[in-house]
RNA sequence: GGGCGCGUAGCUCAGUUGGCCAGAGCACCUCGUUUACACCGAGGGGGUCGCCCGUUCGAGUCGGGCCGCGCCCACCA
């Protein structure tokens, strides 16, 4: 039922519970909206009034924090009020379950570690008593199963807390990016692409992770300052022992994986050394100095050692001078066996440089590092000491040891070849808040390299390829054998390519599966296709094409800042790739919850405070009201005293919801009184200002006019028309025809608050919906959720076609009175009396303007002042002189 | 080093195109149980709008320059 409908039909006295209460709504009214199913998506609403959300799948991986409570918040507000202009709303959630956060969890909580090699065992279970210290290894379909099992807990609770918050969301069209259905997507999408040309493997120095042994993107990386200590370090001339050639550098370990060292090309100062050899210290071996434009000639002694691989600048370097490569890092993050000598690595003194080596090999980074100072101070090569200092250095996110630059063969997509279409893109998309586009732009400028998607790790998608093995048992890379379309999803460590026997696996002349799983966020960039269902031509996923094409692209995706240059930036570039559109049109961009003290909040600062008990102690409408006070991109320090005040609001609807219905509904719908009739016409501005604002996806905006004007109603408006409105609830219809006018004005009020309460409900419902379905439910049909979003129509009913012509008048009466009324409560205020004290008399100082006015609601402010006569002296300045009257002694 | 954002009452923040004595909530103080509400109501004190120039009849609002904080990015040897 619509509103409309509801006002214009006589209506059944309201149900108003004697003492109405917050407890226990959010388990009746959850339950019902479920068994209603009151948010399930529409598929028969036509394309033009579906609005689909892509929602950010929260990671698996243990607690929720208040983080995810405030920007979830932000989005259910848009979708509640979208879904009440009539829109068909697509609101999925998923589960982020793939991944190494995962793989982690399970690892500690089963005492197991992946071990590809190890065979698939059905029955296996794991260990009764977890050690973590031995892990026992299983088998990969052993781990994933694992993998599944913690995850399914886990959103199982994920799942309550959304629910009890309140989350408007379709549970019936629950995905995970681990599930079946997005494997054969993440498949299908990559098959595509390689089709295409747009994803490729190449053997070529990638970023590496050497706690986890994989290879990590770009994307991934985050600066961390740590110490370090920059040595000079001397290199002779070779053939010109005297002739020397000095260096600096943070990173000695890496003197034996040196292939040159450079200059800038205008350094007078390198002239002499430019075209020549040296020999590096220790080890001997012949590397040209040559020069490059990157060398800043003011770092250092302006000569720079080139690595294979210290760091991205050498890979620059050693890609654009064509150097050979000389890697001593293994995949573990220690110094490997090094071939020095006739076949392998040159050195003018072999025995010298194996001897040396020798002291490096096996040992970490940070152990080599010291090891080799001792070494070149022996040699007499170290010049001066250290300078010690702090860098940045550059690690992956979850890892603990700085990254590698590590020769292996990886796949990658392509992103630097699309960076003008990927800006043109970020150009088309309306983000909300429009600067955090420049985030955007920053990153795809700064990109140096294409995707690196694969990992090697086991918790993932695996990519749907084999390779055929040659008569030796080699593996030819270059000839992937890719699954059938109809195939998908596919394990190629158990599935068997078209045309091989299962025997064949690793043996000559048969084939071998790819090892490697994509990275999380090569699937996690296609949310928009998994939860639209976008499954043509996997078998048995269920095909979907028909939704798929009502909610893509999507209306709207809602994330936090901080993974704009992953989670959207992946997002726009598949969507690029494969459909050539935008994934959504707006962007809707979320800060973060901070500390009281403005810090981040993070696991490891142990200041994560977890939602549960502050659903329980606050109601989930109050941590929505403090989640939805925080403005669309800002970060918003945790404030629970702003759940408190949340809370007051939650009541003081329920309580004004009660005075409003309190007495039988009058026939028709105009409102006479001009104080009503302005009330109306405010609120009508209120209601055009949080739906702009709501199309700009600034719900904080929108809570905050509503809120503000609901209280000032709810202080002034309502204390004002509480005598006329009890006037004939006493005295009844018993005086004829004499009682016409007091009866017409009693109707009026509560027709008005029965219009205006009716718009409050709804104008909240997006951030209150637990006490505002109760309220709505008192006195309404159906669902606030499902009814319609206030606007023009009914507005103007209230003033039932007569549309004042003195309007501006009534509003300035209502202005007027309610500031006479505030000075007379600030006056028996000061006289330290209570405010039923009697005025005798007040006199009233205005503009003769204001004074006429004051008269339309004159009779109401006499009443909510207690006031005997009104006196009005035309005046440039506004005051009131308030007469009480004496107090007397009892 | 580049970019973005922020700096308004003790705290958290509003202040949309420049316009009367700068606002709210919380906290603090005073008063008050009047039939929606003690999970309450009424009132009060409290601010050189970070600093300095400039544009203007008029600047919290626009321009320039500083200072401070936060974040993002960077080819950090």
């Amino acid at each position: 039922m619509t509103p409309d409908q509801s006002e214009t039909q006589p209506q059944a006295a309201a149900e108003v519970p004697e003492r109405p209460t917050l407890d226990g709504l959010e388990e009746r009214w959850s339950e019902v909206w479920e068994r209603e199913g009151c948010y399930r998506f529409d598929r028969s609403a036509p394309r033009e009034r579906v609005f689909s959300i892509d929602t950010p799948p929260p990671t698996v991986s243990g607690s929720l924090h208040v983080g995810h409570v405030f920007s979830y918040t932000h989005t259910d507000a848009v979708a509640r009020y979208q879904r009440m202009r009539g829109k068909a709303v697509f609101y999925p959630m998923g589960w982020d379950d793939n991944g190494l956060p995962t793989e982690r969890r399970v690892q500690n909580h089963f005492g197991v570690r992946c071990d590809p090699s190890v065979p698939y065992d059905p029955d296996f279970t794991p260990p009764a008593e977890p050690s973590e210290r031995e892990p026992v290894p299983i088998s990969r379909p052993n781990f994933v199963e694992l993998c599944l099992r913690l995850t399914e807990t886990d959103e199982r609770a994920f799942e309550e807390l959304w629910r009890g918050l309140g989350l408007s969301v379709d549970w019936s069209m629950t995905y995970t990016t681990i599930g079946a259905r997005a494997q054969g997507i993440s498949q299908r999408s990559f098959l595509g692409l390689l089709a295409r040309g747009q994803a490729y493997q190449l053997e070529a120095p990638t970023l590496w992770d050497v706690d986890f042994q994989t290879a990590v993107a770009q994307a991934e990386l985050e600066d961390r300052e740590r110490p370090g200590a920059m040595s000079r370090v001397r290199f002779h001339v070779a053939g010109a022992d005297a002739q020397e050639a000095l260096i600096e550098t943070t990173r000695p370990e890496l003197i034996p994986a040196c292939v040159a060292l450079l200059a800038h090309p205008d350094d007078e100062r390198q002239r002499e050394l430019v075209g020549k050899e040296v020999l590096t210290p220790l080890f001997g071996t012949r590397v040209p100095v040559l020069t490059h434009a990157l060398v800043d000639p003011q770092k250092g002694t302006g000569l720079v050692m080139v690595c294979t691989f210290g760091d991205l600048t050498d890979v620059v370097w050693w890609r654009e001078l064509g150097l050979p490569v000389r890697s001593v890092l293994g995949p573990d993050g220690r110094l490997a066996d090094v071939p020095w000598g006739a076949a392998g690595w040159e050195s003018e003194d072999v025995g010298r440089a194996r001897r040396d080596y020798a002291e490096l090999r096996g040992k970490t980074v940070n152990q080599a590092r010291k090891r080799i100072l001792e070494l070149l101070e022996q040699a007499g090569d170290i010049v001066g000491e250290p300078t010690l200092l702090t860098r940045a250095v550059k690690f992956f996110e979850k890892g603990e040891r700085p990254v590698e630059i590590i020769t292996s063969r990886q796949w990658f997509f392509r992103t630097v070849a699309h960076r003008e279409a990927l800006l043109e893109r970020g150009r088309e998309l309306a983000w909300h808040p429009p600067y955090m586009r420049a985030r955007y732009e920053d990153w795809v400028n700064g990109l140096t390299g294409d995707w690196c998607v694969s990992r090697q790790r086991f918790f993932g998608v695996p990519f749907p390829l084999w390779y055929p093995l040659d008569a030796a048992g080699a593996v030819l890379y270059d000839e992937p054998i890719a699954a059938r379309e109809d195939q998908l999803p596919v394990d190629p460590s158990t599935d068997v390519p078209e045309g091989y026997a299962a025997e064949q696996r690793g043996r000559p002349n048969g084939f071998a599966g790819d090892p490697d799983v994509m990275d999380t966020w090569a699937t996690s960039s296609l949310t928009p296709q998994i939860a639209g269902g976008h499954t043509a031509g996997t078998a048995g996923s269920g095909e979907d094409d028909e939704l798929f094409a009502k909610v893509f692209p999507m209306d709207v995706r809602p994330q936090a800042h901080d993974i704009i240059r992953t989670w959207l930036f992946s997002t726009i570039l598949r969507s690029h790739l494969d459909y050539g559109v935008l994934p959504w049109r707006n962007a809707a961009i979320s800060g973060w919850v901070l500390d009281p003290d403005r810090k981040k909040m993070s696991k490891s600062k142990g200041n994560v405070v977890t939602p549960m008990h502050l659903l329980e102690e606050y109601g989930a409408d109050a941590v929505r009201y403090w989640a939805a006070n925080g403005r669309p991109g800002t970060d918003t320090a945790f404030d629970a005293q702003q759940m408190k005040v949340g809370r007051r609001l939650a009541v003081k609807l329920l309580n004004a919801s009660k005075f409003a219905l309190a007495d039988l509904p009058p026939e028709g719908q105009s409102l006479s009184n001009p104080l009503d009739r302005a009330m109306v016409a405010r609120l009508g501005g209120v209601v055009a200002d949080a739906t702009s604002s709501f199309e700009e996806f600034d719900y904080a905006r929108a809570l905050e006019r509503v809120e503000g004007f609901f209280w000032w109603y709810c202080d002034y408006y309502l204390e004002l028309v509480k005598g006329r409105r009890y006037d004939t609830a006493g005295s009844g219809g018993g005086d004829g025809a004499a009682s016409d006018g007091a009866g017409e004005a009693t109707a009026s009020v509560s027709r008005a608050l029965r219009r205006s309460l009716s718009i409050f409900q709804r104008l909240l419902a997006p951030f209150l919906p637990f006490v505002c379905e109760e309220v709505w439910s008192w006195w309404q049909e159906g669902s606030v959720h499902l009814a319609s979003w206030p606007g023009g129509a009914e507005l103007d009913a209230a003033f039932g076609g007569a549309q004042a012509a003195d309007g501006d008048l009534e509003n300035t009466a209502l202005a007027v009175t309610a500031d006479v009324l505030s000075e007379v409560r600030k006056a028996k205020s000061q006289a330290r009396r209570p405010m039923r004290a009697r005025v005798t008399r007040a006199v009233v100082h205005d503009s003769a303007e204001r004074l006429a006015a004051l008269e339309l609601g004159a009779e109401d402010l006499r009443g909510a002042g207690s006031i005997g006569t009104i006196e009005k002296v035309v005046s440039q300045e506004f005051a009131v002189d308030v007469e009480l009257e004496e107090e007397t002694a009892d």
